[in-house]
DNA sequence: TCTTAAATATGATTATTATCATATTTTATT
DNA sequence: AATAAAATATGATAATAATCATATTTAAGA
């Protein structure tokens, strides 16, 4: 469903939420091996979420990745969107191009609504969240 | 959320199960301006299903692919199977290797309903049925 | 101010998916 | 039997996504 580039993307964010704030920041070469993704392309991946204000960062000696309370705010959606996945997600299951209730394509009523509701809980579920449901044990980190 | 041969495959399926029969043949040049896709793209798609003997097919002068009755129960599902998507459809959207509801990737909750219904109704619905609804309005032909 | 540890920018390589091309085999028709 | 019209088999090319590599910039600390 998504692309290794947003998994990988939600996995770094998630592990900086969880693990990361201005005080505690993490680097690039440590967070690699935690989360499990190679290192050159995560690092490539935190760029362009930095780039995106998805992230903060500073750099130089004790600087690293973090995310600041602003960013915590933000849905799992919005990193979703930012790796580019807005196609994938929303667009015709066999491409229509004006694929609607009023115009459906032949699955357009066995998905429809399924990818709607994933849609709307991943743009109502905040990065905050998600760490709450993490440490209270609702769901696991994943690696 | 389907690759292209996918969505190819399922759109030749349709128009196959649509406008073909064991006494009307359709030949791959015909289809492929019809559908809209690439001749010689739908021709290696085409052979593939016929291989995988979910459509049927003749060679030599008057042949050409078709549904047998039989071809028409399937269920859309089996062509997605087909086309290699059992990954892309039912793995965990964060690649979690064992993820499930006793051990629930971050966002598990917020897919995994959604994602098995979709594949329950993909496996519920045979060609036929989708004929029908395009034949009496509920849906559109995709091209 | 020099050194060093970090991110940033940029581009190269590799793998996968999509697309194209063509020689071979089969079969109906003459 | 010869011809021609079709699928089949096979492989080549192109585009995109994934991965790797490295020079440049920034900022902390000696």
């Amino acid at each position: 469903m998504f692309s290794n580039s947003t998994k990988y993307a939600i996995k770094a964010v998630l592990y900086l939420a969880v693990n990361s704030s201005e005080e505690k920041k993490v680097v690039v070469n440590d967070m690699a091996g935690l989360i499990n993704v190679p290192k050159a392309y995560i690092a490539k991946i935190l760029q362009e979420l930095s780039k995106k204000n998805l992230i903060s960062s500073t750099r130089g000696p004790k600087g690293g990745f973090y995310l600041s309370e602003d960013n915590k705010k933000a849905k799992v959606y919005d990193i979703v969107i930012a790796m580019d996945e807005e196609q994938r997600m929303n667009s015709c299951l066999l491409s229509l191009k004006k694929c609607n209730i009023d115009n459906p394509c032949s699955l357009h009523h066995l998905a429809y609504n399924e990818k709607e509701a994933i849609i709307r809980k991943l743009n109502n579920t905040s990065l905050e969240e998600l760490v709450e449901h993490i440490k209270t044990g609702k769901s696991v980190f994943p690696i």
